[in-house]
DNA sequence: TATAACATGTAACTAGTTACATGATTGG
DNA sequence: CCAATCATGTAACTAGTTACATGTTATA
């Protein structure tokens, strides 16, 4: 699925892995994200698929920069793999909620502490999301002129993010007040 | 991670891998979930580490049921990880957001036929979790009196799934539209 | 009469993480 | 002078998935 991602951003222009690395960070790493070892490998692998083709830019004390191009086989799969069917909804692992689901041993203060915690960690994320996010699409929007749909599409996810952050925040008070009163 | 979503259900009583699968397909499926063979495996790790013991019941025209109850260091094992504190947020992945994010080459068709089919999907899982899910909690609560803490829990990692659904319909109304609007 | 439920497990594989190894340049 | 950034990669490992293998009993 990696392979996805890395064709999507490969068709913007060509990049090394590090480049990729970077871009992912600060663009879809609420969603989709990767360690640098993996996109080393899997972009390998797209190599020998056929998928991508990389060039080597010599530099001096560095490493020399390979630079990766989308090959027309590996477009067709990105349009491919956009264009598929839904089926079904994504399995998704929330450790928060199995913690809770436990949590019945656990004496109430803590479980208090670590809501609490939580609740800083998704209000700071809820302020990225409104500020540097939101600039971060603004900076390249205006870089890559051209883009305004991508750039309206790249809105929808961080919407999507505000969104998620909010409903959790709701939540999290649902859920202390709950403990703060019902439980013993 | 899947030790101690294992350890919790032994701790409720002692049971085999089967029934382990079939307990977390019908109560935490939804933010944690395995393969039936990922769960034999484990269980036999957690055995090796001590955290678990297993007992061999024979039966006949059937494969000897083995079963697993948690131990000392288990539930010591368990208890820990309950408790430690939060130090920052999950890394998810959500495949629907990675596509819409690189969607700008797929019509607009497409991507409206393909964004209604999700809201048909979350909302049949939003109706899941306020009746059926209900049910099973409400069920479970029953037969293991003694358990109304837990029970709580329960429900409220059910309102964070009802909670989550409701805002990811919100969010594909608000994506559908400016799709149908400002997309050309 | 077919299929779902009961019940166990292993083998091979893919995806993803952690750790290691190297080394110059730039900014505070 | 120290940390971060630039820049590449491999090796070893853990987690998770898919496929295989076996066979009875209850239900529709």
């Amino acid at each position: 699925m990696l392979t996805y991602a890395l064709l999507g951003f490969l068709r913007y222009a060509p990049m090394t892995g590090y480049d990729l690395k970077q871009l992912m960070d600060v663009s879809t790493s609420n969603f989709w994200y990767a360690k640098q070892s993996q996109i080393y490998t899997t972009l390998k692998k797209m190599e020998a698929e056929g998928w991508v083709q990389s060039e080597i830019e010599p530099q001096k004390g560095r490493p020399d920069r390979r630079v990766y191009s989308i090959s027309e086989a590996g477009e067709a799969a990105l349009l491919g793999w956009l264009q598929e069917p839904v089926t079904d909804l994504e399995q998704r692992k929330e450790t928060a909620l199995l913690r809770l689901f436990f949590a019945a041993p656990v004496d109430k203060d803590t479980l208090l502490t670590q809501l609490q915690h939580q609740r800083e960690l998704h209000q700071q994320q809820l302020d990225t999301y409104r500020t540097e996010t939101k600039l971060v699409i603004e900076q390249f929007a205006g870089q890559l002129p051209g883009h305004q749909t991508d750039a309206k599409l790249w809105d929808a996810t961080r919407r999507f993010g505000v969104m998620f952050e909010e409903m959790y925040l709701d939540w999290l008070d649902e859920t202390i007040s709950l403990i703060e009163q019902d439980l013993d």
